[in-house]
DNA sequence: ACACGAGGTCTATAAAAGAGACCGACAGGC
DNA sequence: GCCTGTCGGTCTCTTTTATAGACCTCGTGT
């Protein structure tokens, strides 16, 4: 816990950075942006969320998440399942239905996710501002 | 859905999930998918990252995430210009340079990003282990 | 005069996302 | 028995987005 008690963890995150290219610099390597590229994807977010409450359906989730595409949605779940994010349990009703719910390294993500969204509910209409003032003064 | 209460926080995100979807359930006017689009993707917070130590220029980024496009580079930027997170100063030097920084809004974005980070790191060996076991089931 | 580096832009190509038709199995209506 | 609809996908086609890399302008050092 190094708190410099300057409550500024810019440092921080440079500090990090910095660490992963001494230990290889190699971006392929870097789980950081791995795990990253996965979290920032446009859907993964918004199926997590739809996810924390409690597992749901296939149908659910689309009807949940209006404007993604079946491709994407199964894409997405297979891709939180490969990593242990989530899980897909199958019943042989007729016709089958299939339940995805958040393992607990998936409810595990909900912790920072939760930061993130809180961040953007408090800052979006200060962003939007911002562009409003930038498109002006083009 | 059921409500076991051992979740602190998934029900948090799930909530805020559900009240996006009351509060009109456009996708297009969800500032936070809005906002997460952005921080979610492939480069931008890599960048901040960078920046995230103190400004930076055009050329200094570059060689700290060498496999950017210049294209991208200039572009993602411009985004984080426009959105208030980053700032630009053109110094009329010659060649002229320009130094990249982050405004008090994008410092405000390290938190969380940290928290994101962090969890990456602390879980990137669950995932990469999971994506093994996917792998071998298949 | 020439090449160079800074901070870009432009173009051509590859990868990814989106729309939506189709599928296989079964259930219910007629 | 036949038609229709549902569920959880897959397949194909089109559009969007990203990448690589050539090129540009301007001044400077050699």
């Amino acid at each position: 816990m190094r708190d410099d008690g300057d409550s500024r963890n810019g440092p921080d995150l440079a500090e990090r950075f910095a660490a992963w290219q001494d230990l290889g610099l190699d971006p392929h390597s870097c789980p950081v942006r791995d795990v990253l590229s996965h979290v920032g994807d446009k859907w993964t977010t918004l199926i997590v969320a739809a996810l924390a409450g409690g597992p749901h359906r296939f149908g659910a989730i689309h009807r949940v998440i209006p404007d993604i595409s079946k491709r994407m949605l199964t894409q997405t779940l297979r891709d939180l399942e490969r990593d242990g994010l989530a899980t897909r349990r199958v019943f042989p009703t007729s016709p089958p239905s299939v339940e995805y719910g958040l393992t607990p390294l998936g409810r595990s993500l909900l912790d920072p996710l939760t930061a993130l969204v809180a961040w953007a509910e408090r800052n979006h209409a200060a962003i939007a501002a911002a562009r409003t003032r930038f498109r002006a003064e083009t």
